[in-house]
Parts: C-alpha cells; structure tokens; sequence
RNA sequence: UGAGUUCGCCAGGCAGUCGCUAUCUAUGCAAGUAGGUGGAGGAAAGUCCGGGCUCCAUAGGGUAGAGUGCCAGGUAACGCCUGGGGGGUGCGAGCCUACGGCUAGUGCAGCAGAGAGUAUACCGCCUAAGCAGCUUCGGUUGCCGGUAAGGGUGAAAUGGUGCGGUAAGAGCGCACCGCAUGACUGGUAACAGUUCAUGGCGAUGGUAAACCCCACUCGGAGCAAGACCAAAUAGGGAUCCAUUGGUGCGACCCGCACUGGAUCCGGGUAGGUUGCUUGAGGUAUGCGGUGACGCAUAUCCCAGAUGAAUGACUGUCCACGACAGAACCCGGCUUAUCGGCGAACUCACUUU
C-alpha cells in the first residue's frame, strides 16, 4: 500500500458527493484567499473535491495551479485526517500568490479542520441525545 | 561594422524524490501491485470565417435575407494562401490597399463663398449701340449688356501650357500634353501601349463601409450533435395500409412528414457507456510547377482527461525563463508574448 498516492477513492466524483457536503455542512474553515467546507464521510477515509470558480481566477492556467498545488497537498497530510469529506472553493485574489504561500495556508487550514472536527466528535460523543437528532437528519436528507 | 526588411525555427536544460492519466507486459479470483512506453500550444486563446462529422427530409425549386467584390491559380472549402495588374508609400530591400458600377435610377453635402450641380457675375476686365446724369463736348458715371483670363472662398469652382484670336474674353481656333470613345498590338485575364482614328472636352464633379444595380456564393442547428445500456415517472411506442380535413417541418411559398385503421411490444429521466482520436496526419526522398500546391514511394503512430491527468519539491548550470492550458476534429484569420538562433536581401560607412 502506497502511503502518499493520491487514487480515486480519495476524490470527490459525482456532482451527488458534492451536494451532500454543501446540504450538511459540519466543519467550516477559511482565509482571506480560500473556504473549505467539509462532513463526515460515509468510507473510512478523508476525500477531497474542488470549487474553482471563473470569476474568482480568471485564467485557465491559474486555476491549474491551485488545483494542483491542493491535491498535492492533500496527498501529503492525507493521513492525518479524520474521515471527512471536503470541499476547497477558491476566492478572489488566489492568483496573485506563489506556490510557496499557498501551501503554507494550505498547510494551517487542514489543521485548523482536523481540529475543528475532532471537537465536533467529542461533543456529540459527550451529547448523545444530540447526535441521535443528527443521525435522524442524515436520514432523511 | 552599423541600421533595416522578409522568411523560418526554438519556447529553459540535467539529476533525484513523491504523485496523476492512458496503454503494454508480468502477477493475482479480484481490488490491486511491479516494470516499460506515451502525455498541452505557437498561439491550446478570441470564436471572426471556412470545411469534415451528426441530426433535422434524400436539403430539391422559387422569393426574401446574408456574405463576397481588380485578374488568374491553389484548396475539401474560405472572407485564406500564391502569382500577376492598378493605386499609394519608402533612397532601397520592401510595405499598405473595402481595388466592380454614380455616361440605370433615387438620395446626400456643415462652415466659408457671388456661385456647389439644369453651376455661379462679389471684386475685377470690357463695351458708350440704347436710356439717364455731369461735361472744358474730348469724354466720364450709373442702368442695360458681354466675360470665367485675374483676385477672393473652399476639401472640391468643370482640363493644362503656349500662340493666335477678341471690345474684353472663352477649345472660339491651332500645336503639344492630358482625357474620353473605337480600333490595333501584347497578355488566358486584370491591364498595358513613344500605335492609329475620332471627339473640343460645361461631354462624364464627389459620395455606393448611402439606398441601389451587376456578378458569384450560402438550407438550419450543433458533440450539451447523435447512438446504446438503463433505477424512477408517465401511458404510450414501432411497422404496414389509406391521403379528405387538421397539425408540424423555427423567414415565406411550392413541397414533405405526422395524425385515421390493422398488426406487434416495450418505453427512457438520474446515472453510465459510446461518439473520442489514423487524420484533407507527420517525416524523408524524388518528380511537376515562378509559387501557393500537387503526385509517387518509403516510413512513423505522436494527449484523449470527464469533479476533468500532463504536477510539486530539492539540487545544479545558464542567457535567470514571456504569453499562456487540449475538451469532437481539421484549414485559416485576429489578438497576447521574456528572449534566443538561422537564412536571404537592402542602405550607409570603412578597408582591400
């Protein structure tokens, strides 16, 4: 087993994944140049999908880049993640940075997440009335 | 050596680590794993033209509408390219050119100016026949009249120069130049001409990216085209026969299809598969052509993703890396672009 290979299965594929993340949103996470969005995931793995947008990076070769510079950081902390599915939209201005900075936020972002999200486990561990009423909406969404 | 013109080519290299995608081989029941190989551009861009392909009807006739516009050729086709002609521009190599028709018709033209299209008499020039005034009786001034040579206005004032001619003038006449028309010669043609004849030239001003006329071209929609598999949902769908009425075919008419009856059973939204890369293909050589290009032979397979691959980091070298990312595929055009290299040619200067 590759540890830093970066397969399909960590990916978000069909506009249905997505729409699960953006309908039951649990962690949210954001600077100045980038928003993450993320929810449990039904595997047993952290998966990851991208929102570049035309009009927040206007150039094709551009949003390449980001695009790039997230999944390759991705598959380099994939590891440390709790099981979530997450959404990385871009904002304006992403442009104008080099690689070296985005991967830096990058880089405190998903910490940021992580923690974020173990939090959210504690407390519905330590409320289990509450996590029962989330496991209903899950249900029925 | 410097300045310039045209054409062509390249688009950081090398090494290591970690990845993505397609494909081949091995292994495995399978998921996968290991190894090999391929993996953005000259503009992939803008979507401005032209094709292929697909569906609509097999896209046929006419009208409307749109486009193109010197000539010839190339091409699958073009609004592209090549060669040639005319015009403009540069000392030159070259570059630019929306370059059919206003002697078919209709329309348009600010300011200035007397007059701007059936041209015009403001100043000036001429005239003393007629009328009127003045008069030293010679004339002179005004009206009437002639005149487009001179001035002035304008982007433009209806051939130019010279001589004759005249009251002053005028193609009024003549010579030369220009122009037009018709021959002739050369050229496939556009067109050209130290050629000939005819015309005095207020013929025939400009504007057609003004309507328009002439010639030629064009059916529409697009890969979210279309085909197949197929949860859900609805109750229809396919084939044959018949051709009065109704509906549809996205400019209109002609025209064509469907609706009716009989027989048969599947239908098609989410999603998936396909279309999807072997092509008006590249490279080399030879032949034909001034050239665009064509023909022949040999050889090569050179991205095919689909939440969307072709990247990140480190080291190193140097000229320190611009514009920028395929999405059905080609041919062009246009726009963006750090720089580098090569070839041919032009001009200037120096040396021999």
């Amino acid at each position: 087993m590759n540890h830093y290979g970066f397969p399909r299965q960590v990916r978000l594929l069909s506009a249905e994944d997505y729409r699960n993340v953006f309908n039951d949103v649990t962690c949210k996470v954001s600077n100045r140049h980038m928003l993450l969005l993320a929810r449990e995931s039904n595997t047993q793995h952290a998966r990851v999908g991208l929102v570049v947008a035309k009009k927040n990076v206007r150039k094709a070769v551009e949003r390449n880049r980001f695009k790039r510079l997230v999944r390759d950081s991705f598959r380099l902390h994939q590891h440390t993640f709790e099981p979530l599915d997450i959404v990385v939209l871009s904002r304006p201005g992403l442009s104008d940075l080099d690689n070296q900075t985005i991967i830096k936020q990058l880089e405190n972002l998903w910490q940021r997440l992580n923690k974020r999200a173990i939090d959210n486990k504690q407390k519905s561990s330590s409320k289990p009335h509450q996590a029962n009423n989330q496991q209903k909406v899950k249900n029925n969404g």
